[in-house]
DNA sequence: TTCCGGCGTGAATACGCATTCAATCTGTGC
DNA sequence: GCACAGATTGAATGCGTATTCACGCCGGAA
């Protein structure tokens, strides 16, 4: 136990025990090669016997695939990236791919991590929540590298993103409100360079402005994309009446708009959607769970992971990569507690 | 834009460009290598041009360091693993190392992540939460990669363990439990083969004992470490009046404690805690929001993660692994509102 | 002046594997 | 029995870098 054989076997030790060649180990362990079926069986006996694991470092430098993905995360605290970040695991992991992850400041610059990434020469990049520089996005292209921005797009990037029907959610959400009565507003918005905040936040005021709500009666707080931060400006919006608590308040993301909630309750003792409406967007697990019952937009992961793994395209390296597509997908509202339904059509299953 | 270079600059085109050899090329981006200052900047300057980025997985080929960390999931549902998680990934960014994640199966067996972790020469493996054979370990071993069991430990293994004081912890909600007056008690615990909840339970049982508790006035439920399951849990022991509703819960983790809370209040209509009270262990960022204000032993990531590192000495390739080293850190009871203070000295702040 | 230690440098090599190329072997059709 | 297509095979080479080795150079000590 305390020896360091430091002894991983090659494919010359596997080859001088089966008695074979080099070139035999590799062909055995290289699906669709050519091989007879006796020699391979003696060369993988010849493998067990050694704990010969085949070295993919080395591989990778031949075969110029390391099947290794990034993924960046950009917001540890939201448990929808991690959703999105276990998705992208499983996924990838099916297909024998490895994920070597990476996480940035919420709302900060992904380009120190893009340019580690690029060392290991990974096959593809997945960011998720983070900025990006347009420098970058060309660094990895120029190399072959395909990056997909994963519900986020950046204006005039090359960079294909995947995302989804933000504005339209918004729209959902105000549609809800107004059906239930409300008039008044107020919306949490979480980080002001994200496009995905904005565009919530404008289908949201959109819609509201078409019903004929002014604009005096939607109220905007930065929650900086965390329960914390929506929990915070809640208080310091509300306390001391300075500021009149409205019908309806939308969380640009479920976490925040959990924060709201719980914010409105603890300190305001304010019941939901008694006395405050709320809507939230991304339907987390937790927003489904009995003090929440968020009404919600859901967005469909399964399907903007499958579009996102298309556009990698990991199994045509040779493909081009597509310059800059916007990928859309619709979300879909979850109709819970948190706002009143019009009909009594609401999920009855809380937990 | 569509034309595809597929020009990864490599470290003799910056030699060429800088009027100097490959060696130095190197040398530039291998800290404390002898080379001239004013040849350094030359070659940095030539790289610039180039948008040279040094090819991590040659470099690992001749080093026989990758710098790559694997850090492998069992249980994705339970937060407490995603901030495990991303402690590590902080920790590792800052030191310049990567992190390999994969996941397994809740309770799955995690030899074929290893196997596929190996081939690509991780540095080391921390294991968090997922069953392990001990011939995997030799396997690790012997190549020289050191393994990690992150709270968790497999009795007979060469791999060495970091975890809390499961057992104490137990004894501490056992303690808050008694001297809140209760006397009737209900555990449900996570995974069966995992030692940690049957540590947790031990400790909570054993307290309970000493302090004349009869084994029937503890029942057992079987949670298996998620909120779903212990909801679910809940809900089928005490419908119909079967089972009588105890005093005290006690989650063996946080996101089975509150998966308790919410089936209690929401199928019984119970208050937390004049009707039931609940404790639970970890401390993840949930327990102290304001539906849950739990009551819970609080597990010290950090220096979790500190022992960790320092048992992987990745710093030092050759110092030998260390046989089975098993660290136990104390944990600390957190007092929220899920189970009534002896005296006033209960969390106020609740958000 | 001579000697020596140390720094700076480039040529050459090794890391572990996939793949090309040419050679050998197999079986088929005639 | 012969030619030939296809299947197997191994030697050799390349992937991009770190590192060893040997050599030239400089400055200080003797």
């Amino acid at each position: 136990m305390n020896i360091r054989p430091r002894t991983r076997a090659t494919s010359f030790d596997v080859a001088a025990l089966a008695g074979v060649s080099q070139s035999a180990v590799s062909r055995a362990f290289t699906p669709g090669s050519s091989l007879a079926e006796e020699k391979r069986l003696r060369i993988i006996e010849a493998a067990r016997k050694l704990n010969y694991v085949p070295n993919s470092i080395a591989r990778s430098l031949t075969t110029q695939r390391s099947n290794i993905v990034a993924v960046i995360l950009g917001n540890t605290a939201n448990p929808f990236y991690l959703q999105v970040l276990e998705a992208f695991m499983h996924r990838l992991q099916a297909e024998g791919r490895q994920v070597l992850t990476f996480t940035v400041e919420n709302g900060g610059e992904s380009d120190e991590a893009i340019l580690r990434v690029l060392r290991y020469q990974v096959d593809g990049v997945i960011l998720t929540s983070a900025q990006l520089s347009t420098r970058m996005v060309s660094l990895c292209h120029d190399r072959g590298i395909p990056v997909v921005l994963f519900n986020r797009y950046i204006p005039g990037s090359d960079a294909s993103g995947v995302r989804c029907a933000n504005a339209e959610g918004g729209r959902q959400i105000a549609t809800a409100f107004l059906a239930a009565g409300a008039r008044s507003f107020a919306m949490i918005k979480g980080d002001p360079k994200g496009t995905t905040s904005q565009d919530r936040a404008r289908g949201f005021v959109d819609r509201l402005m078409e019903a004929g709500i002014g604009r005096d009666a939607i109220s905007e707080l930065e929650g900086h994309s965390v329960y914390d931060g929506a929990h915070e400006a809640v208080v310091r919006e509300f306390r001391d009446g300075r500021t009149k608590i409205p019908d309806a308040i939308f969380g640009i993301n479920d976490i925040m708009a959990m924060g709201a909630m719980d914010a409105l309750r603890q300190r305001f003792s304010l019941k939901v959607p008694d006395d405050v409406m709320i809507g939230g967007f991304d339907d987390i697990a937790e927003a489904r769970r009995f003090p929440y019952r968020l009404t919600t937009v859901r967005q469909p992961i399964g399907q903007m992971v499958d579009e996102t793994l298309a556009i990698l395209h990991l199994d045509e390296p040779h493909r081009p990569i597509e310059p800059g597509r916007d990928v859309v997908v619709p979300g879909r509202l979850i109709w819970r507690r948190s706002i009143p339904a019009p009909r009594g059509d609401g999920e009855t299953k809380g937990a």
